[in-house]
DNA sequence: CTTTGGATCGTCT
DNA sequence: GACGATCCAAAGG
């Protein structure tokens, strides 16, 4: 009943050392590590440095944003909205400043870890499903408590316990493709990239409103 | 099921 | 002083 035993590797720097734009469907179907927890990458974003005006980036360097202009293979961990992390893989040559936004991921391993880094503390009520336990950029983050203290964690060294993995899953054959999600600069750009049918992916584009829509719970 | 508004603060202008 | 590469609960139909 179980499946092929597959070796795990970590992936090379030279993976990441490419444009944004070719890094991140590469990505997906690669495993997010850390210690014990792991999750099946479905859905990325590309970020494209000067070239891009959703990038922050874009602008330049600042203490904020430095980890981006620095070798590929690192995590950019930013904050936004006054309580949320967002974690990226750097990639392209030095300097360039691009990255690959994760969006979400499936999880495979390490869901007691994951359910008490999101939930607890919380008063009583249901419990979430594990549908929204890693189903969106800051959502991941805080299931794998990734946080400031883990920008510029280099995943090839595994620093932290962080790294990307590959289990010998390729691709999807057909690679989800749209517009990304929460920007207001250059939203129509085709730059989010998640494997089709995947439950965990965040959001799909909302038929009333154009905004990311979560299925409901409960629902397949 | 859809839509709205609140939370909350670092960063850059 | 304005605004986020977001999430959640609550209200509305």
């Amino acid at each position: 009943m179980t499946g092929p035993v597959r070796r795990r590797r970590v992936l090379p720097r030279r993976f990441y050392d490419g444009d944004a734009l070719e890094v991140a469907p590469q990505l997906l179907n690669k495993i997010l590590v850390r210690g014990r927890r792991s999750g099946r990458i479905v859905e990325v974003e590309a970020y494209r440095g000067a070239q891009d005006p959703a990038s922050h980036a874009y602008r330049g360097q600042t203490r904020r944003n430095a980890t981006m202009f620095g070798p590929p293979g690192r995590l950019y961990v930013y904050f936004t909205y006054g309580m949320h992390w967002c974690a990226n893989a750097v990639c392209g040559p030095e300097g360039e400043a691009q990255a690959v936004l994760l969006r979400a991921v499936t999880p495979l391993s390490g869901l007691e870890e994951m359910r008490h880094s999101r939930w607890a503390g919380r008063g009583p009520g249901p419990v979430p499903a594990d549908r929204q336990l890693t189903s969106g950029p800051a959502r991941l983050c805080q299931a794998f408590a990734i946080t400031g203290e883990d920008d510029g964690a280099d995943l090839v060294r595994r620093d932290r316990g962080l790294a990307v993995v590959d289990d010998g899953t390729p691709p999807p054959r057909r690679v989800g493709v749209s517009g990304r999600v929460g920007i207001s600069a250059a939203s129509e750009l085709p730059w989010r990239f998640f494997v089709p049918g995947e439950p965990h992916v965040s959001g799909v584009p909302g038929p009333r409103t154009g905004r990311p829509v979560l299925p409901a719970p409960g629902r397949r």
